[in-house]
DNA sequence: CCCTCCCGCCAGCCA
DNA sequence: TGGCTGGCGGGAGGG
């Protein structure tokens, strides 16, 4: 993980590489913030977005679900969601620790509660917005029913259960019921999956589980720390409660805000052409897909948070780097006006992303930025009042 | 080698 | 139906 450069010969070149670094879901994440939190913003097309972010629309889905879980977008319509800002997380984030309490958590299996809860917030509008968030959550304490399994849910209640937005939030009330530091992914995974063994649903959760803790991670919920070796974990950055704002940071930069003249990321963003070599496999579609799994958990989920500890009134770590972030959270560039300077600057410089925003890659990444916005303010750094808080110089 | 996780197939759902 | 959603896991990038 090293910084930059990590193809040797991709100096000129940079766009025939293909490189996975540079369509990371946490890169996309970060400019997908940086695209849509300004001033002005409120209705994001998904086909738009796509377009705009160069990356195929499935992708975007997977960024909008997880953002929503964290209260940053609501959903709109079909197609269209709303910006809510990242002063929608706080809210966001009671709901979750409230429900978390209470031992709810959306179990994989069943759908029991979920469906209630559907019922409540879910469907016809977005809680996140504003003053209420979806009425109390009475519901269960379910917990034998659940693991009586309730199968038979409806398709689609068993769908949303193990949709990428439920994940994410169960993810976070691990986080916001445990004592512990720092959580990995495997325990993750297994807490939430409770009885089931099933080595390929593991797997398949993991692969989930990486994929939010990736986005989670660029917008600084968490950030990734090295344990053990060999075993990566994450820690809960979450957010202090009254100091959040409506723009308060959040990292990323990206490219440049309009349509990616040049995009900062990902060369061709669908994929078209460098896409990985895959073989020529044409013709064999893939087997048939086999609908394991089944079972459900969710008294054992309770359970296993448990094991974890509980904690009694958490206070969230500071959501915005500049208190105690530790080094190299993040940089931001949001803010709605002025943003041309930044523009322009974000166009000419073009920074290079790594993977995940994990906090070291970030650093690299800031770093570099913020060597490169020295030097391009030469010292004088307050351009605008604004921004004179925004970071670079002091983040790091 | 094995952890990460991108990619896109394809199945439900809904207008 | 066709388009929207998004689960899912193959398999490649990368340390």
């Amino acid at each position: 993980m090293s910084s930059s450069s990590s193809h040797p010969l991709d100096a000129g070149m940079r766009h025939h590489a293909y490189s996975r670094k540079q369509k990371s879901l946490g890169l996309l994440c970060a400019n997908f913030v940086s695209l849509y939190d300004r001033d002005g913003v409120d209705s994001i097309g998904l086909d738009d977005a796509a377009r705009r972010l160069g990356v195929e629309r499935r992708r975007i889905y997977d960024i909008v679900n997880i953002m929503e879980s964290v209260g940053v977008l609501a959903r709109k319509a079909k197609n269209a969601y709303s910006w809510i800002g990242f002063s929608g997380i706080p809210k966001a984030l009671d709901r979750l620790e409230d429900e978390a309490r209470r031992g709810i958590t959306r179990s994989e299996g069943s759908g029991f509660k979920d469906d209630l809860e559907d019922e409540l917030d879910e469907s016809p509008d977005q809680y996140a917005d504003e003053g209420d968030e979806k009425p109390s959550q009475i519901v269960n304490s379910s917990s034998l029913s659940s693991g009586a399994c309730c199968k038979a849910r409806s398709a689609t209640a068993n769908r949303r259960e193990k949709s990428l937005g439920t994940l994410t939030e169960n993810f976070i009330k691990l986080f916001l019921t445990t004592d512990r530091d720092t959580i990995s992914l495997d325990d993750a995974a297994r807490l939430l999956l409770g009885a089931i063994h099933d080595a390929s649903y593991m797997r398949t959760k993991i692969r989930r589980l990486y994929d939010i803790a990736n986005v989670l991670s660029s917008i600084n919920l968490i950030e990734k720390t090295q344990v053990e070796a060999r075993k990566p974990a994450f820690r809960w950055l979450g957010l202090k409660e009254g100091k959040m704002k409506a723009d308060n940071n959040v990292t990323v930069v990206a490219p440049g805000p309009k349509k990616p003249t040049k995009r900062a990321f990902g060369t061709e963003i669908t994929n078209v052409d460098s896409k990985k070599s895959r073989p020529n496999l044409t013709a064999d579609k893939k087997p048939i897909k086999v609908q394991t799994k089944s079972g459900d958990m969710n008294e054992c989920n309770r359970v296993a948070l448990k094991q974890l500890g509980s904690k009694s009134g958490y206070a969230f770590g500071p959501f915005h780097p500049n208190g105690v972030m530790k080094r190299g959270a993040d940089v931001e560039v949001k803010c709605g006006k002025g943003v041309q300077d930044w523009e322009s600057l974000a166009a000419s410089f073009r920074p290079q992303y790594h993977n995940q925003a994990l906090s070291e890659l970030f650093a690299h990444y800031v770093e570099a930025w913020k060597t490169w916005y020295v030097e391009a303010t030469k010292g004088s750094r307050n351009l605008q009042q604004p921004f004179s808080k925004l970071v670079t110089s002091d983040l790091l």
